[in-house]
DNA sequence: TATGAATGAGATTTCATTCAT
DNA sequence: GATGAATGAAATCTCATTCAT
């Protein structure tokens, strides 16, 4: 496998359409189900060919885990560096959390299926996620120096509100939601950041 | 395949050594990377055996999923039968939920890896999903009755209450947690409940 | 395996209905398509009970074999023995053959099958239906005694004439004929005993 | 599966193995005996090879059975083409359908059993056999032109006559033949062709 | 005589991966 | 760099057959 540094114009061509062509394939057949030989059709080239990228599906996944995760953690902190309050800019930074996992559909697919079953992908995944964990908790702590939320496991609420804007992403852009609920973007994202502000910012009633 | 009902004591015993060793297995190995062999060795009987009991894994565990849910349920109705405060209530409920969970692992892993991955187990799942959430969204709208979270869609937050929930226990009882986080049963349950309780019992500030 | 001699009333019964059931099963789903759980579920019997009866399907065709072959052959012999015409007697006995096979349409397909696949029957098959053969030679010697088809080997015209009496019964009675071609009993009754006839009483054309 | 014409030449060697393959192994064991590992080791070739050309045994079975009409149907015609008289031609044509079975032993009996038994298979054969009688029917209303046969219904003895050569085929080039039959493919030969033009190539009586 | 239950022994099929060109 | 072709290694599923009751 040449190195990604060494390749040439078309190396990188190529590289760029398994890429795309793993994104549909996730988001059509799911991770799971994803043949290579699918990937490589979708790309247009071969099977052999793959292997002169990536060694194994996962690895694809990885790459593009990598560039996601970059999006979204830019995505999630610009709100901070653009002076809002804190709960607009919270409820900035959810946004742009569904709007980039809805943009790319194929990562927030395979990522979710890989976590769950891949012993490979998981760790990676999981250094990623408690990246953004430990980003959420500092927040959280922020909010209880100024008296908000006294008392909560700042980690361990960080990791449920995690949970629930992942799971939540990927029930309803990964696999079309909730049977019998309507749904519409606006809601969906209003119902979170709700949940998130309110769990965060509330302070205890005066004795 | 011999209808349940009609089985005799020696097919019974079959059954449940089928049941406690999928259990056992999707613990150990997960749902996916299951083989019907592991199930058979598990439970000492045959490959052949097994055939005699379900069609395929998926519908073994959507028997296990069935019984899970029963006890799930009945854990979450109970506190509310007790006479306990709204928010107590709430919080013994999500704590009932914990138990199951805790004491079911390879009913939890085994679901949520099916209903990430299995076409046939998925649709099963979401009838039962859609029962529970159906459930959270009336309480919500009863909290609303009296004054509390004024204009949240009651399903929709349901529907991320339930992720939270389902997704916080598969990955603290399922995969082991987060990565350096602390962790036990109290403050996981403690952390859960008060964004649960906070996310639904809150007024808004005075004009 | 109770010798059959030694059966009481009720074993009789069973194996009877095991003898209805097979020929239901093979006429609906072939010989080959049927199994023993078929003939058992068919019969109303456990799968079990059938061996107390038959060691294998190969067997319980024999038996039937036995029976259908006795009836085809005291049909094919009638009409020689009231007087008929040669011609005519021949006409009725090729009739004979054809009602018998229309009503035993599980022999007929079973037979078939079996004559094709399974060395165990091939064999037995081969017995009766050389018994036949000898009977049509035999037949085809009295003509050639009296000037017909002089110079033809009566032995294997009779097997030509037998493949095809036999081949296209299982055509038109077991499988249903040949695509887009009308078809009702008495012309292809016709067709048969006329070919038959033309190809036995012919005599050479004058010098 | 690469379309055959995508092929190179290694591709094209590799389907004819299995081609060859196939033919020897359904005339030793049979088709339905015939496993694809038979084929695939006969080949000198893998199991999982196989599957890169042929989806299933009956495909392969689809493939020898239209090279064979092919010929076949050649062998059938020429004599026509030569102008013979029509009985010599019609002797001619059943002489090169035998020598075409003679030849392809595995095709003769890989076609017949699967027309017994393989649904998909039989559809198929059953178009081809419709061709081949439909063009003796032609031959028998020329026939009936001429004065020959009248009364006769062309497309029903067309169907019987074919179904006597393609039995009496089967029989004795690929089973082996009537028990304590004597046999030369001449006398075999002699026998099929008189039944055949007596059949159609007889006046009636003068009034 | 009858049968519920168990199973050995196979055949099919799928794919990730390798290799020669 | 690219790719046609080949394959090892599994996992699923099916049934005829047996046996204890």
């Amino acid at each position: 496998m040449t190195p990604a540094a060494a390749r040439g114009r078309k190396g990188r061509e190529t590289d760029e359409a398994f890429r795309q062509a793993a994104r549909a394939v996730f988001a059509r057949e799911g991770y799971l189900n994803a043949k290579i030989s699918d990937i490589a059709a979708e790309a247009g080239r071969s099977v052999a060919s793959f292997y002169n990228y990536y060694e194994t599906k996962a690895d694809l996944l990885i790459a593009l885990a990598e560039e996601f995760h970059a999006e979204a953690t830019q995505m999630a902190a610009l709100p901070y560096r653009r002076g809002l309050s804190r709960e607009d800019a919270l409820r900035e930074a959810v946004a742009g959390f569904w709007r980039t996992y809805a943009k790319r559909r194929g990562e927030l697919i395979g990522i979710f299926q890989a976590a769950m079953l891949d012993g490979k992908f998981r760790d990676r995944w999981l250094k990623i996620r408690a990246e953004a964990i430990s980003r959420i908790a500092a927040e959280i702590r922020r909010a209880q120096a100024d008296g908000y939320c006294p008392g909560v496991d700042p980690v361990l609420t960080a990791s449920a509100l995690s949970a629930m804007l992942e799971h939540f992403c990927y029930i309803w852009l990964g696999q079309g939601g909730d049977r019998d609920v309507q749904f519409d973007d606006e809601r969906a994202l209003d119902a979170l950041a709700t949940i998130w502000v309110k769990s965060v910012y509330w302070r205890p009633a005066p004795a």
